[in-house]
RNA sequence: GAGCCGGUAGCUCAGCCGGUAGAGCAGCGGCCUUUUAAGCCGUUGGUCCUGGGUUCGACCCCCAGCCGGCUCACCA
């Protein structure tokens, strides 16, 4: 053992300490980045079943060897023999025993930290107390950590500081495996949704995040530039425009997967880089939707869950279908039995009233026509309510830019939100294939935000023309992946999810 | 953007009424041939978030700022 450094106590030390460890090996002729070591077992598939190993004295000469490598997480050194704890990619531990009589592999024990990646070779057996152990006839060190792993490694205290859980995740995942177990799931929500679609003949699509126009949603962009072109380009805010140019196209079903970014506040419900998928169906209606998006997430969380009775933060939700359906009007009566919400001049007085009162002075002075009017109120006293599985159907027109006018009711569209937890998840639509209708829709769009709106389309006049050639009738929808992630897994932010979310920069 | 709470050793935290900073864990050295968050002996380690101010004296009180969490607002 190499004699106690001065400074082997503060951070620095360690790693100065770690650093020497490792040129120690080198000078000796080893290698503590060696890569020579070929494991025959995952820790996970290693047998442990103390019912079916010998004991130590017992183990016969034929016992099947395993090699297996994880990260050292615990050591503890008793005189002539030590137990060490290795942990695998599934979390699963190892416990190798190592003693004297295997010298080599006894040496190599001088050479291994907390936190170093160990490679072991030898027959399992059944310690005196009665739990499973390699008896290690072979241990070598695989990497050398120069910087030790803080807090919590087997027994030590968690590292609560969330920020640094999600700025530096690698030690996040090492100290904490049932966050990787999130990340599983998600991994295998993703992948169920995928083939739920896949099954019903859609086509998945990858289409363009760089925009020359800014459309599809109602958002802030990011823009960046391109330097042959010349040109600023936005980052894409939705993939709805594309995917209904492809609709045009002639393919009938679509959906993409993917990246979006939006320019704007970030907290528990919002990263500035999300994941949604879109899907669009020709000659199907939003009321085929409905019936698809029970189907979908029933699916989901009996395959992630295992069942679709999941509990959110305490909260029982059931994602069996039926999912009851409820139009904004009568969500809004049942809330608030004073709002007159049939009469459109005393709703928008009502709610003008309302505003002026809780001082959003600033939003009373603009003109507020029905729609907003009752949007307001639904999300104000509603939304936060609709615990279990919700769809609102009949939007008003004036919130519904991109959706398709009712036929028998034009003061609505044909259009529904998925409400689970307090929150929305899905926002689906008949969509709006009059391109004149559109024409002027971006043409208000535009307006506003001469206006001052900083979240509005641009006019897409390439998207214009392709509806000019004819979208069929179509219905579509999006789900916000990273939500529907925080259900299934239970988390109570949207960066408990996302491996790598935003923050502000280090100090 | 507003309000509340927080920032002290690598990690988790304590620190009274203002008197120049502590524990457990980990680290380092030593002992131990079956440990189980092992134990025992010894030991290193601090920009008390930053910058001002009050004071004989500030981790503590005041002001400003930075960072984080929560709530609200905003935002599909």
């Amino acid at each position: 053992m190499s004699k106690a450094p001065e400074e082997s106590s503060d951070l620095d030390g360690q790693i100065a300490f770690r650093t020497r460890k490792a040129e120690e090996i080198r000078e000796r002729g080893g290698n503590p980045y060696a890569n020579d070591f070929r494991v025959t077992h995952a820790i996970a598939d290693v047998p442990r079943d103390v019912a079916n190993l010998p004991n130590e004295p017992e183990i016969a000469t034929d016992a099947p060897h395993y090699s297996v490598a994880g990260r050292l997480l615990q050591c503890n050194e008793k005189g002539k023999v030590a137990f060490l704890f290795l942990r695998g990619d599934r979390g699963e531990m190892i416990q190798l025993f190592v003693k004297i009589d295997y010298p080599a592999a006894f040496a190599t024990l001088k050479d291994l930290q907390l936190g170093d990646i160990v490679g072991a070779r030898g027959p399992m057996f059944k310690t005196r107390i009665g739990k499973a152990a390699m008896r290690t006839e072979e241990l070598r060190l695989l990497t050398k950590a120069i910087r030790p792993l803080p807090g919590k490694l087997l027994g030590g205290q968690d590292v609560k500081d969330v920020e640094s859980r999600y700025r530096q995740r690698y030690v996040d995942l090492i100290s904490h495996p049932e966050v990787a177990d999130v990340f599983r799931k998600r991994a295998r929500l993703v992948s169920e949704t995928r083939r739920f679609f896949d099954e019903r003949g859609y086509v998945e699509v990858e289409t363009r995040m760089l925009l020359q126009t800014n459309g599809g949603a109602a958002a802030r962009p990011f823009t960046t530039h391109h330097n042959a072109l010349d040109m600023d380009l936005f980052l894409r805010i939705a993939t709805e425009l594309d995917l209904k140019r492809l609709i045009v196209g002639g393919i009938d079903r679509v959906y993409e997967i993917g990246r979006i970014f939006r320019n704007e506040g970030m907290d528990r419900f919002h990263n500035p880089e999300f994941t949604s998928i879109e899907f669009y169906q020709a000659y199907a209606t939003y009321e085929d939707l409905m019936v698809l998006t029970e189907q979908l997430f029933e699916r989901l969380a009996t395959v992630v869950c295992g069942s679709s009775e999941v509990v959110y933060q305490g909260q029982p939700v059931s994602l069996s279908a039926p999912f009851r359906r409820v139009t904004m009007r009568d969500a809004v009566r049942a809330a608030l039995p004073d709002a007159p919400v049939d009469d459109p001049a005393g709703l928008c007085r009502h709610v003008t009233e309302k505003l002026h009162e809780t001082l959003h002075a600033d939003h009373a002075g603009t003109a507020m026509d029905y729609g907003h009017a009752l949007t307001h109120l639904f999300e104000a006293h509603v939304e936060s309510t609709l615990i279990q599985p919700t769809f609102i159907i009949e939007y008003p027109i004036e919130v519904s830019p991109l959706s398709r006018r009712n036929d028998r009711d034009p003061r609505f569209a044909d259009r529904f939100e998925l409400f689970i937890v307090g929150r929305e998840f899905a926002n689906a639509f008949s969509e709006l294939n009059d391109p004149v209708d559109q024409r002027a829709r971006f043409r208000s769009q535009v307006e506003a935000k001469a206006g001052g709106a900083d979240e509005t389309m641009d006019h897409d006049e390439d998207f214009c023309r392709a509806l000019e050639h004819g979208m069929p009738p179509t219905a579509g929808e999006g789900i916000g992946i990273d939500r529907l992630a925080m259900l299934l897994t239970d988390q109570p932010s949207i960066r408990d999810v996302i491996l790598f979310p935003q923050l502000r920069p280090e100090v």
